[in-house]
DNA sequence: TGATAATTTGACCGGTTGGTAAACATTACA
DNA sequence: TGTAATGTTTACCAACCGGTCAAATTATCA
């Protein structure tokens, strides 16, 4: 038989679960550098080390791969937000949550920039996504950080553009990164600028959000 | 003759302008929607509502179009950077770069998606540009605003990822425009977002800029 | 107006790319 | 062990894509 393709069978075998994760690790590390119509199934499988038709033999095309690739990778990109603690102090959740956002810029840029390159180009491949479970996270999350500036424990401020400019600045360091590099030049090239970047950013907000008068 | 391509005449025709003008706004459409490889010259061409063969008298390859497309926008797109003025007032200077660079972003989203585009894939055509008159640039202007630190004008704070701040916050609105809309949903879905923002972001840093005790 | 240069186009080419077909190899399991 | 299901590979195809060429059309100007 030729065509079960890892859906008729009730239980994945493990050469299916070894060989899909080698691909989507494969498709990570291509697909984030070069965007989805920059990337090639070649490439995916040379860097996985398999045959192309083997590949396809997993996922049916390239679309299902990149599919399967974002299903697996949003939900621990949007871990960090769904930790913001309405119960905590607010300004340490918030330095906390940049602390985070920071860290997963500096450990995991790939996945970082599979968003980027996907959202850049207009989202055609997760706009339900982003219109559906993203847009709830955050309205749920923006509603918290209202409720604390209305108690008078934070500035008041559109939470909404709060979040905005805490994505933006610490997925800046991923997404951006050969810039980054190229302005500092090589003194900075090690990992200290992530330390830097998150003293200043850290600082940029609490201040920021500090009650005034 | 066949060749001239228009090199080898001193002067250019009314026509070569008129045309590399067109070819060049429908490469900035389709660059800044689908990056370098996403593109292809046919997609130009129709833009252009020109022959395939008729972009390529014009350019000699789909790199000399895009070459030709960032020598055109670079400028432009560092003018507000250049206009900071170390005479002026400092927090003032600031927070009217933060304008700019957020009007940039309105009125000119597919500049900064070309660019954003091209960083985020490694930089593969303007490695150059980056490492030369761009960290020039901002080496100067961060010299500037260490400048006003050291003379207790601003708070002490790093001036290189100052700028990255920035950059990252002014220009998610640009590079980012889907999610954006997609989070803040139907309700804001006119230019709003764009003032909503200018408030947040000359609060946010010009509070955080603020001299201390 | 006529000749020359500049511009435009349709037909085409070779390489790449996503994907398929079928033969072959390996694994799981009764 | 035998056999059916699963996994892998070679050869291949059709569409696409960057770019060329030569012929045809249009603009320029003496």
């Amino acid at each position: 038989m030729v065509l079960p393709r890892a859906a008729k069978t009730q239980r994945r075998t493990r050469i299916q679960e070894e060989k899909e994760e080698r691909i989507l690790e494969a498709a990570l590390e291509v697909f984030s550098a070069h965007g989805f119509r920059g990337s090639t199934i070649d490439q995916i499988a040379e860097v996985a080390g398999m045959s192309k038709p083997n590949l396809l033999y997993y996922f049916r095309t390239k679309e299902a791969m990149h599919r399967a690739l974002i299903d697996r990778v949003l939900d621990t990109w949007l871990d960090p937000l769904r930790e913001l603690d309405s119960e905590g102090n607010p300004v340490a959740e918030i330095r906390s949550y940049i602390r985070r956002k920071l860290e997963l810029a500096r450990d995991f840029p790939r996945e970082s920039r599979l968003f980027a390159n996907e959202i850049l180009q207009g989202a055609p491949h997760i706009e339900d996504e982003l219109k559906g479970p993203l847009k709830q996270l955050v309205d749920e999350k923006a509603e918290v950080i209202r409720a604390w500036a209305k108690a008078g424990k934070i500035a008041k401020c559109d939470p909404y553009h709060l979040i905005f400019a805490i994505w933006s600045t610490t997925q800046h360091y991923a997404d951006f990164d050969v810039q980054v590099r190229a302005v500092l030049g090589q003194e900075h090239a090690g990992e200290g600028r992530f330390d830097d970047a998150a003293r200043f950013l850290e600082r940029l907000f609490v201040d920021g959000l500090q009650v005034r008068e």
